[in-house]
DNA sequence: TATCATTTTGAGACAGCTTATCAATTTCAA
DNA sequence: TTGAAATTGATAAGCTGTCTCAAAATGATA
């Protein structure tokens, strides 16, 4: 476990305590391989960790990822045919720009569109804790 | 086919035309029952239609919606497990404010928000047809 | 209108991704 | 150290969407 991801760690531990979960070597593992990452599907990392720990299962990458989601570390995007998990620490959150021509994806930040964000969450009450913005649409090569 | 269709149904028979397609009951039927929608997925169609087509493929659903995609008229997005197909004539979208607390969702327009998505799309040489903005946070009833 | 090559359909088989099951193992509070 | 509770790995099962193929429908042509 490398001592960078010091945060990630604590936030995971405390969401553990508060659900009765348990912390094990996999969740460890798979935590510190997950932010290294700024996205990565459960299929890729399975292949990427059995170099490592052979015997770790796939079904066990599902089930952690998904843990990561709700403790707030990962979000899921579904995307194509599989589910992406998406880093949230990851430099700051990245919106998604997605040709539905060729399927590239372009990501992009916008500060003004983040503070209307917080406008119109404050005007509904609501605290914003994370979100998802994707425009769907053609690049200009396919437009063509 | 309800005669406020004609713009669409003439799209579709164009695309036929081009790519020596033929026009049957079919897809005459699921193209109307498609534009009273804003977005559904071919699982909800399948059902909605059995009562009046009982035997109406759930394949043919799946070609004739992606048929759709091809013509213009319809936008697949994933969503969750499921594949929604977005009426494209229908423009006036919602973006939500969902809690994670209650679940409660709260749907909202914002022009300047869309205004500043279409500025990031032609800065990046993209032509948008749909999005989705989904900001997840707590309500002010679960914040405490 | 009849003919007929081509396309489409319906039904179910199949494939890819994700979750459920369950016995064995591990964790962690006492 | 002990033992109740949670987790794991392996795999079965589930779900969504596509493929297959024989039968039916379409539509261009005569």
């Amino acid at each position: 476990m490398a001592n960078t991801h010091v945060k990630e760690m604590k936030a995971l531990k405390e969401h553990l305590g508060k659900h009765q979960l348990k912390l094990t070597r996999q969740r460890e593992l798979i935590l510190s391989a997950f932010l290294r990452q700024e996205h990565i599907t459960a299929e890729a990392m399975y292949h990427q960790l059995a170099k490592s720990d052979p015997h770790l299962g796939l079904a066990t990458i599902y089930r952690t990822l998904n843990l990561f989601c709700d403790a707030g570390l990962a979000q899921a995007r579904h995307f194509g045919s599989q589910t992406q998990y998406d880093n949230i620490a990851h430099k700051g959150h990245h919106d998604h720009l997605i040709c539905t021509g060729c399927q590239k994806i372009v990501e992009f930040e916008n500060e003004e569109i983040e503070r209307l964000q917080e406008e119109v969450a404050t005007k509904n009450g609501f605290t914003i804790k994370t979100h998802r913005l994707e425009l769907y649409g053609l690049c200009s090569r396919c437009r063509h």
